[in-house]
RNA sequence: GGCGCCAUGGUGUAACUGGUUAACACGCCGCCCUCUCAAGGCGGAGAGUUCGGGUUCGAUCCCCGAUGGCGCUACCA
């Protein structure tokens, strides 16, 4: 392919907050593009809105990508470091008369558009002083009087653009205000720094929100007042919570980091996100977990669905514990241990062992955090029984005085293996006529603190006879 | 309000340019397995494709209208 052939995209987050899940779609629908056809991803971060941008929102976008695993390959670049591109671009569409001086001061504004908005018509400016005469315009601005500079909107006619998702949108030039492009104190709108951006990247294609599908026009007509070429423009339906209005901090996690912190895997995130509003087409109808390779390979804008979708957690968590379950042991290990560290958790196992527990737990993890909470027993010597638990299957003193005895039994045990502590299990039940079910139940509570676990046997083996008679031993002392 | 977009079970999606008992996954229910729970296996409930017209031999698919949802409507992005 070459370079002219090349596609570049870009995600451009403002950072007037974290990565939130519909811009991590953005984020990953232009990375898988780029990466399928070898093209480029430029990151640019819109912060032009001093007030509400942060450095930190910045950093904590950049953590957000780089947890999901979306690399990019140029920026990130400032828009707040690139005021002289924007403000020469006004310039420029001032100079061809696309655009004007604006006189109308903020407060003026509000309050007419206070009053129109009592009458009835739309609120959209009125262009009053698209008809101030360039002379007299430059004049009052080199006098001093503060301006800002509007895009003169056609009269008539329309405005449209071929959407790669939507196909063919339309609007009329007549709803279509004459925006501002650069404010009164010199830095530019949003519509503005877009376009100049768009066009000095040399971007061939605009992923984003199908919120931003009525600002096109607003773009296309800029584009065409520079004589620069369009870009292929693809709209992304937007990500809805469990009510379908637009995923907010009302419907729980907003922020990308927050599912890091629930113990999702990035992988298992990126997977889900990357079903929500794309399909790899028919033939892969049956299939839903892709590798990052996979989704490399398949993807296409043309699987973009045109349709809202929603946000479903239980999904999620799905492809959560399909992930935790087919994770390599030893990548997992160094996420685990991050789990630890924030619990203040010190195992006490070998390594060897950690890996041979891991591999007997992570079937049936359903997060991270599990290893941090639920299956503390395996790891260390510090751990609750839990209340239910016990009280389920401890609560019977036979049992509990059984299990004690049953420590004895395997301590003269000359090798500890699955097969040799159930035989002694069930033999020792038969013995003393009990179920063997239930000394397995109430061993299981008394050695994981948990009524939930692998086998008890591989339970077992995988303590150690050390651990398992000690513990055994010590039933009495659970709480009820 | 105006403008734009969208509309398949509870959710995500499939159904080649009109012809299928409308498919798959998550979730839900039941059974099997069994030392618990997951997993796994088997089975089930759940949509006649938002509604109403039209075109057609035939519409989830094309057209019109309505309804609903979402988006935009700032010197925010």
């Amino acid at each position: 392919m070459t370079s002219s052939t090349s596609p570049r995209v870009r995600f451009a987050p403002s950072p007037t907050g974290y990565l939130h899940v519909g811009g991590a779609r953005t984020a990953l629908f232009n990375w898988l593009f780029a990466r399928h056809f070898g093209g480029a991803m430029i990151l640019r971060i819109e912060d032009t809105d001093f007030e509400r941008s942060s450095e930190e929102m910045v950093e904590g976008i950049l953590t957000g990508m780089r947890w999901l695993g979306l690399n990019w390959d140029e920026g990130p670049f400032y828009q707040s470091r690139r005021l002289d591109l924007y403000r020469a671009t006004a310039e420029k569409l001032l100079a061809s008369g696309h655009a004007y001086y604006c006189f109308c001061t903020k407060a003026e504004l509000e309050k007419r558009r206070a009053e129109a908005a009592a009458s009835g018509p739309p609120p959209m400016y009125d262009r009053r002083c698209r008809s101030i005469e360039c002379n007299a315009a430059a004049a009052r601005k080199a006098a001093g009087e503060a301006c800002a500079i509007r895009f003169a909107v056609p009269d008539g006619g329309s405005t449209s653009f071929d959407d790669a998702v939507f196909g063919r949108v339309e609007f009329a030039n007549a709803e279509i205000e004459d925006f501002v492009l650069l404010r009164s104190d010199g830095v530019p709108t949003y519509h503005l720094s877009v376009v100049a951006d768009d066009i000095d990247m040399r971007l061939t294609h605009i992923i984003r929100g199908a919120d931003h599908i009525s600002n096109t026009p607003k773009q296309v007509l800029q584009y065409r007042a520079l004589g620069a070429e369009l870009p292929i423009f693809a709209h992304v339906p937007l990500i809805l919570g469990p009510d379908k209005t637009r995923l907010s901090k009302r419907h729980g996690a907003t922020s990308v980091i927050a599912y890091k912190d629930m113990g999702i895997l990035p992988e298992a995130f990126r997977n889900f996100l990357s079903q929500l509003g794309w399909t790899p087409g028919p033939e892969h109808k049956d299939q839903e977990i892709f590798s990052s390779e996979d989704l490399i390979r398949l993807f296409s804008l043309d699987g973009i669905s045109k349709s809202n979708a929603v946000f479903n957690n239980d999904k999620l968590a799905w492809f959560n514990t399909e992930y935790i379950r087919s994770y390599d042991t030893k990548k997992l290990l160094p996420l685990i241990e991050e789990e630890w560290k924030v619990c203040n958790f010190t195992p006490e196992r070998s390594p060897e062992d950690i890996l041979h527990i891991i591999d007997l737990l992570k079937p049936r993890a359903r997060n991270l955090k599990d290893f941090a909470t639920i299956f503390r027993a395996y790891f260390s010597d510090s751990f609750e029984h839990d209340p239910a638990a016990v009280a389920k299957f401890l609560k019977d003193p036979a049992t509990r005085s059984l299990l004690a005895q049953l420590a004895n039994r395997y301590q003269q045990l000359s090798e500890f293996t699955e097969y040799s502590t159930e035989q002694t299990l069930r033999t020792f039940a038969d013995e003393n006529g009990v179920k063997a079910g239930a000394l397995i139940n109430g061993a299981r509570v008394a050695l994981t603190g948990q009524a939930v676990a692998p086998s008890l046997f591989a339970v077992m083996v995988a303590l150690g006879n050390d651990r398992v008679i000690a513990r055994l031993k010590a039933v009495e002392e659970i709480a009820q």
